[in-house]
DNA sequence: TTTACTGCAAATCTTTTGCATCAAC
DNA sequence: GTTGATGCAAAAGATTTGCAGTAAA
């Protein structure tokens, strides 16, 4: 298991990649690391605004977009129309959605690996599921 | 295995059940029974225009909403940024699709079953897999 | 005749982009 | 001082909605 780094790290690591850490981009990797959950461009954007009230969602965009880019963070789409960023060194894992309730599960990864392994050995497909969303009915709702 | 229904058959349905079968609805129908693949809302509309140009897209958008919720089509997300309707009636298979090449892989429902029947043993949770979407890496693609 | 359905245009909603200004290096 | 990053406003693209007219039953 790799460490997970602190948005300090990250942003040295923007830094030494010749990007620079403006304040807007610091903010921006707090709310990241700070959620627990996957959070939107909008949620961060509220978020970061608490703090900095000037800074426009274009920004939070155009950051969100270059650390897609650098690998540092995942884009998912769960479903909700818009799409969700979780940071990479969070590790992966996947999602069961209920389409009733709303509610997420979070599942390993390891759940996958059989399935993964069929695929590349029956289709030689390799699959790169890094937060599957898998929607469905939970025990809850099936009462 | 059930039994295909034409669109004809669709029709009287949705007219059995109180909503009305405009010529409309019958080329909406037909551009969705007679595609192979999954289409968008545009391409329905494409062909539907192809016979009756006047025809409104937001009109394709609001007869397939009803038919959504008849349960009479699926809608997917195969990560084009727009969705792709199938009907349901035509059975349920699952998409590999190369982040690459964009080349989209049918593969069959069965493939899933043990991951299902995993999701439902250990978190109770009824996956309801039509038409999953899964990215990554085709066999051409990886040379 | 009734009222569900349609076409049109305008509104949504999320994300992207052009451009002049600003600030990190 | 360079030039990459920002804020603003406007555009983009897919989907939705209000409304008055039309046609399926």
């Amino acid at each position: 298991m790799k460490r997970l780094k602190r948005s300090k790290e990250v942003g040295e690591a923007l830094r030494e990649l010749g990007y620079r850490l403006t304040p807007q981009r610091q903010l921006i990797l707090n709310a990241l690391q700070q959620s627990d959950d996957h959070i939107s461009a909008e949620d961060i954007h509220a978020q970061v605004c608490a703090k900095y009230p000037q800074v426009n969602i274009s920004t939070v965009y155009r950051t969100l977009e270059l650390l897609k880019n650098l690998g540092l963070v995942t884009e998912t789409d769960l479903g909700s129309g818009r799409f969700r960023y979780h940071p990479a060194a969070k590790g992966h894992h996947h999602h069961l959605i209920c389409e009733q309730c709303g509610a997420t599960i979070d599942v390993d990864e390891s759940l996958l690996l059989p399935l993964k392994r069929t695929l590349l050995m029956e289709y030689g497909f390799h699959a790169n599921m890094s937060h599957l969303a898998i929607f469905g009915h939970c025990s809850k709702c099936r009462g």
